[in-house]
RNA sequence: GCGCCAAUAGCUCAGUUGGAUAGAGCAACUGCCUUCUAAGCAGUAGGUCGCAGGUUCGAGUCCUGCUUGGCGCGCCA
């Protein structure tokens, strides 16, 4: 915030000592005078002063104007600020920045490549696989409300034994239908377990589609596409979209593989094992732990493992060049990525940057496909939107059929984004259908709640204003609880980026949506007092909306315009 | 066994570089719809921040050890 620097500047004139040394403006405490204030104990290091020594110093500067006020309380220096005209700058500076503001512009002119969800093709997917693609599909977003170019990859493993397993297993079907995979995948991993032959047979299967067999490339490549295809189905339904799809067996052949090969073989860090494999041994690539330490490349018969591929596919990737290469990975893939990262690094390339999240899990414990206690994406979203469904029907008995669909949906959406979104990347996301379900509280439904609120305001006033006609009259505390907490959002979200973490969007959406809560609770728009607050008020929704809207949409939540 | 990650109210989670009395929601209890949508608001109750040490003027936050849970550890992807 411009006004934190002035306060900085106004310091370091009097005192050039404190020249870069960070203050941590917080807001004052309930019992405190002032509306934000920071703590001087860093400051007395350097002064060798007392911490209430130096507040009452620094309270005696002369600072600017919109400060009305400083006090000490003890060894904290707070500040008053003139709401209406600290009101006024900000609520002008929303309207004024619509759908931008809370962008700091930096990706101005710079690319991102971001891969993430890549899951396999097989079954329909469960919550679990959502979460990449829910973390992906939000860094997007906020790279690109931050000015980047981006690119979101999805690589389709559209090779691998699974895939000759399917194949096998749906050999005598006809007319394979999406829904009827995940029974099949079940089955073939179950008999493959049982039957060492059937499992032999798929690798079999595997090495023919590497060396081109038409057949089998043919069946392979259907199945894949049944899978992708139903997969990505369900992934559309929550919002999530890609900008290019990369074929794991387009990177079967690769010229740099060949010179990579070569380069490991230099280090000295690929031999031939007794069995006939050819692996990599990345302690001589310098990657320093016991465990990982092997890889195998290439299997006996020739044919190529999953690193192979994926070190031409990051190759790849890489050449396409831009400022960041990101990539969203679960927490299983996290040794993996770092031998990968080896790897890279002996190539003398910079390896992407990982974003690593937990699991999701059930209540009464892990998912598991073979067990069957697994939540289907597609169920949980069915289910969602079925709820919201009942709950905009006695809302709105007489609306139309479609327009409750629609409106059921946004919502049903939206919590289950949200549900999945706020909790931090790097730990597991406990589901149960309750909380999930619940649209109550902290949810994605109440922040949508909120926005239709100010909707229906905005909508019985007939009309709403583009910029301020006058400055702006705060009568009340909510109303500045609701302005103060908007002037940390561009703060929030550029944290969110830092930190790739969308859960501080989440956070951040909830406490302006409480906010606004008390504000309408407590101060009436339309029926206010006199016209000078109605209009102020009116302001005030509509930065309040503003603010809102665009975190709901870097969370890829949509608000109804009612509910 | 070894490595990485986590542990905060009965339950689900916030707590962004160490700072003022640790915050929400759900569940429980009490109030509030002739007034802009009650998917809401106000209030009560609920905490030795896993345990034990340490660093610091100050620790939920940093360090060490332990406990519990998640994830991983060479022809799966």
């Amino acid at each position: 915030m411009e006004l934190f620097n002035k306060i900085r500047q106004t310091i370091e004139q009097s005192y050039p000592d404190l020249k870069g040394i960070n203050i941590d403006f917080q807001p004052t405490p309930e019992n405190q005078t002032g509306d934000f204030g920071f703590p001087c104990f860093v400051y007395a290091k350097v002064l060798k002063t007392s911490p209430v020594n130096i507040a009452s110093k620094l309270a005696s500067l002369s600072y600017p104007d919109i400060i009305e006020e400083t006090k000490t309380a003890g060894p904290y220096l707070n500040f008053s600020l003139d709401r209406n005209v600290f009101a006024t700058e900000l609520v002008s500076e929303i309207l004024s920045q619509k759908e931008l503001f809370g962008s700091g512009g930096e990706g101005k002119g710079k690319r991102v490549l971001l891969e993430h969800t890549s899951i396999n093709p097989n079954a329909s997917p469960h919550i679990g696989r959502s979460r990449n693609g829910l973390i992906g599909d939000t860094l997007a977003r906020l790279f690109r409300f931050e000015g980047y170019d981006v690119n979101v990859h999805y690589y389709v493993n559209d090779m691998g034994k699974q895939i000759g397993l399917l194949v096998m297993q749906a050999e005598d079907k006809k007319d394979l239908r999406f829904h009827e995979v995940l029974d099949l995948y079940v089955e073939a991993n179950q008999r493959a377990k049982d039957d060492p032959d059937f499992e032999a047979k798929g690798f079999d299967l595997l090495m023919r589609m590497e060396h081109g067999d038409p057949e089998v490339t043919k069946a392979f490549g259907d199945m894949v596409n049944i899978c992708l295809n139903g997969q990505l189905e369900v992934l559309g339904r929550l919002g999530l979209t890609y900008d290019t799809f990369d074929r794991e067996s387009t990177f079967l052949h690769d010229a740099r593989m060949d010179e990579a090969m070569e380069v490991f073989n230099k280090q000295g860090a690929l031999f031939t094992d007794e069995h006939g494999r050819k692996v990599l041994d990345l302690q001589k690539l310098g990657y320093c732990s016991e465990e990982g330490r092997y890889i195998v490349l290439k299997r006996a018969n020739g044919s190529t493992m999953y690193m192979y591929r994926d070190i031409a596919y990051t190759l790849e990737k890489i050449e396409r060049g831009g400022d960041m290469n990101l990539i969203v990975l679960g927490e299983d893939h996290k040794m993996y990525f770092e031998q990968m990262e080896t790897i890279i690094r002996s190539l003398g390339k910079t390896p992407p940057v990982a974003v690593h999240y937990s699991y999701i899990l059930l209540k009464e414990g892990k998912m598991s496909t073979r067990q069957g206690n697994v939540v289907l994406l597609a169920d949980f979203l069915d289910e969602a939107v079925q709820h919201a469904r009942a709950k905009v029907e006695v809302q709105w008995p007489d609306m139309p059929e479609d327009e409750r669909g629609e409106i059921a949906r946004i919502i049903g959406i939206g919590a289950v984004r949200f549900a999945i979104l706020s909790v931090r990347p790097n730990r597991n996301v406990i589901f149960d259908w309750e909380t999930a379900l619940s649209f109550t509280g902290d949810s994605g439904p109440y922040i949508q709640y909120s926005c239709t609120r100010i909707a229906s305001i905005l909508r019985k006033h007939g009309s709403e204003p583009e910029t301020l006609k006058s400055p702006l009259t705060l009568t009340h505390d909510a109303e500045w609880g609701l302005v103060f907490r908007l002037a940390a959002v561009p703060q929030d979200i550029s944290s969110s980026l830092k930190l790739k973490n969308p859960g501080i969007l989440a956070t951040t959406a909830l406490d302006i949506a409480r906010r606004f809560s008390v504000f309408y609770n407590e101060c009436p728009v339309l029926s206010a007092e006199n016209e000078k607050i109605r209009d102020s008020r009116i302001a005030i929704c509509v930065a309040a909306r503003q603010a809102l809207m665009n975190l709901l949409g870097l969370l890829g939540i949509n608000a109804p315009e009612r509910m």
